[in-house]
DNA sequence: CACTTGACCTGTCCGC
DNA sequence: TGCGGACAGGTCAAGT
């Protein structure tokens, strides 16, 4: 579920809550999702300070300065939760709706749990295990294949609509949504925003790459563009598990066009969003407004 | 190489 | 109420 836009928010949050603080203690007992040493952290992360905390796709960085990284990949329900006693301060105080924080604190899902020397901590919570966190030399987060195969970033300045279209040429005969969805054409698109961006350009998910028009490709672009940075701005969404760093909510999904609608009016032409499945995945669309070409 | 499907997990929901 | 099965969806490995 976290997507680019979770992803981005959880960043900005870390980058305020842990940059800068020094780590005492990193308590993790679950080899699969973390696989590295006892010996490796002892050495490279204790004692050791965040300088940086990057986002490349969907995937973190939390930069150390012993010349090691934490890179984390949340998946479909990990979280990245900061707590201190300031923290439980909002948690518990007034104008603050407990309702809109889910989870700040360790439960049954906590996988890794890293203690800052103030005693602030930052847990990594993930109830199916899909998520990992890993422990790597920066310099040779490059060589990793996933950040080699990556496509681009849809949000930077430097990516234009031509490249966009571009990305698209040697996927021609699968299906646009599942085109979008490959990180190695572009980075950071999942399941909500494949669908709402192209609801938004009225592109049926099912049409092949070869039948989408450059017009229609230049529209998925500016439109894609406008979601996930609306997304961002909402904070993410939350289907179900995703909080950011401080364990809130985001609030995206009241602004969802067709993600999760299906039975409810389409908001430009009042059809009934219908569900359907297309690259293996649970498919929201208007048949109305987006049709197949014949 | 292009493309599709199954596996990895656990919690939840639906139908019997 | 209990229980089996489908479903959720990011990514990689293995399949066609």
């Amino acid at each position: 579920m976290p997507e680019l836009p979770e992803v981005e928010t959880v960043r900005r949050g870390l980058a305020k809550l842990v940059l800068g603080r020094t780590i005492a203690q990193v308590v993790f007992d679950w080899p699969k999702g973390f696989p590295n040493s006892q010996t490796d952290v002892n050495t490279f992360v204790i004692g050791a300070k965040i300088v940086s905390v990057q986002r490349r796709a969907k995937v973190l960085i939390l930069d150390l300065d012993s010349g090691y990284s934490l890179i984390v990949h949340l998946k479909m329900t990990g979280q990245l939760v900061f707590t201190d006693s300031q923290s439980d301060d909002l948690r518990f105080g007034a104008g603050h709706p407990s309702d809109s924080l889910i989870n700040n604190l360790p439960d049954t899902s906590t996988r890794v749990t890293i203690t800052f020397r103030d005693e602030s901590k930052l847990f990594f919570n993930d109830q199916r295990k899909f998520g990992w966190m890993k422990l790597l030399p920066t310099a040779t987060l490059p060589d990793i294949p996933f950040f080699q195969k990556v496509g681009p970033e849809p949000l930077d300045a430097s990516f234009t609509a031509d490249r966009f279209v571009e990305r698209f040429q040697r996927r021609q005969k699968t299906s646009i949504k599942a085109a979008l969805l490959d990180q190695t054409v572009i980075a950071g698109i999942g399941n909500i925003y494949a669908d709402e961006s192209l609801w938004a350009a009225r592109i049926h998910p099912n049409t092949r790459v070869v039948d989408v028009t450059n017009d229609q490709l230049n529209t998925l672009f500016s439109e894609l563009r406008l979601v996930l940075n609306t997304a961002i701005k909402k904070g993410g969404s939350t289907n179900k598990n995703y909080v950011n760093a401080q364990g809130k909510k985001g609030s995206y999904m009241d602004f969802a066009n067709v993600f999760r609608r299906e039975g409810q009016p389409c908001l430009r032409c009042q059809s009934s969003i219908d569900k359907i499945r297309v690259a293996g995945r649970g498919t929201h669309i208007c048949s109305n407004c987006q049709v197949l070409p014949t």
